[in-house]
DNA sequence: GCGACAG
DNA sequence: ATCTTGTCGC
């Protein structure tokens, strides 16, 4: 598929807050998404090895959840890893490998925040206004805000709350294990984000999409933290 | 000045 | 993210 370029990524970290300020008032996660229309789901994920960034990302049918294409592109890693500039670290060969995408998904899922972001421009959202298409943010860890327990079932959820805001939640898909946190990247709410979460996670603590694309960038070692 | 800190 | 074995538990 083809997007508009929107910006340099070769940027100093300080410029790269600066445009952070600037395309976040273009972030648009009020608007419900209809997880039912749904037929294209993708994936996306970057491993990163001896300074080489591998990125990809897999589309899978919806509801079925079967893997219908993937792609892949690797590239020198360009940024250093820098809490709340990660998007100008995968961002680059991300951009390169959606350009390779066969299909259009409907939705995306990354592997890190949506506006669940101090300056609520996680890399879902940032690479959704790339897009132009529905993205939304599925962490491991928290980036940022706070949130009370979360119930021990798979659905239970606590809002994710910052400066007095809800920019995600802290979810449970599968009991026994740490909650993820669940934030709208772009053209996507909250309620429709937990929604299609929980939809495309029928067994592990992972959504479908984004285990396929893990696996598929090669990220193989023991992974923790 | 001292913590916190997606991947 | 990545470096890494065995081990506990469903």
């Amino acid at each position: 598929m083809q997007l508009a370029h929107r910006h340099d990524w070769s940027l100093t970290p300080s410029e790269a807050i600066a445009l952070q300020q600037r395309m976040r008032a273009e972030v648009i996660a009020d608007q419900p998404l209809d997880v039912d229309a749904v037929r294209l789901v993708a994936g996306v994920d970057v491993s990163v090895r001896d300074n080489v960034s591998q990125a990809a990302v897999v589309v899978l049918r919806f509801p079925e959840l079967t893997i219908v294409e993937t792609v892949l592109a690797a590239a020198p890693t360009p940024f250093p890893y820098v809490p709340g500039l990660l998007s100008f670290r995968e961002g680059p060969v991300l951009e390169e490998a959606f350009r390779k995408l066969k299909h259009t998904p409907d939705v995306f899922i990354f592997d890190g925040m949506g506006i669940a972001h101090p300056r609520r421009l996680g890399i879902a959202s940032h690479m959704g206004l790339w897009l132009g298409l529905p993205t939304i943010g599925c962490g491991k860890t928290r980036l940022c805000g706070r949130h009370e327990a979360v119930g021990p079932d798979k659905g239970d959820a606590a809002p994710l709350i910052d400066r007095g805001e809800t920019i995600g939640v802290a979810l449970r898909t599968r009991a026994g294990t740490n909650p993820v946190f669940i934030s709208p990247g772009h053209l996507c709410d909250l309620p429709s984000a937990v929604t299609l979460i929980l939809r495309t996670t029928p067994k592990f603590r992972l959504p479908e999409p984004v285990r396929a694309a893990h696996k598929a960038a090669g990220a193989m070692a023991s992974q923790d933290r």
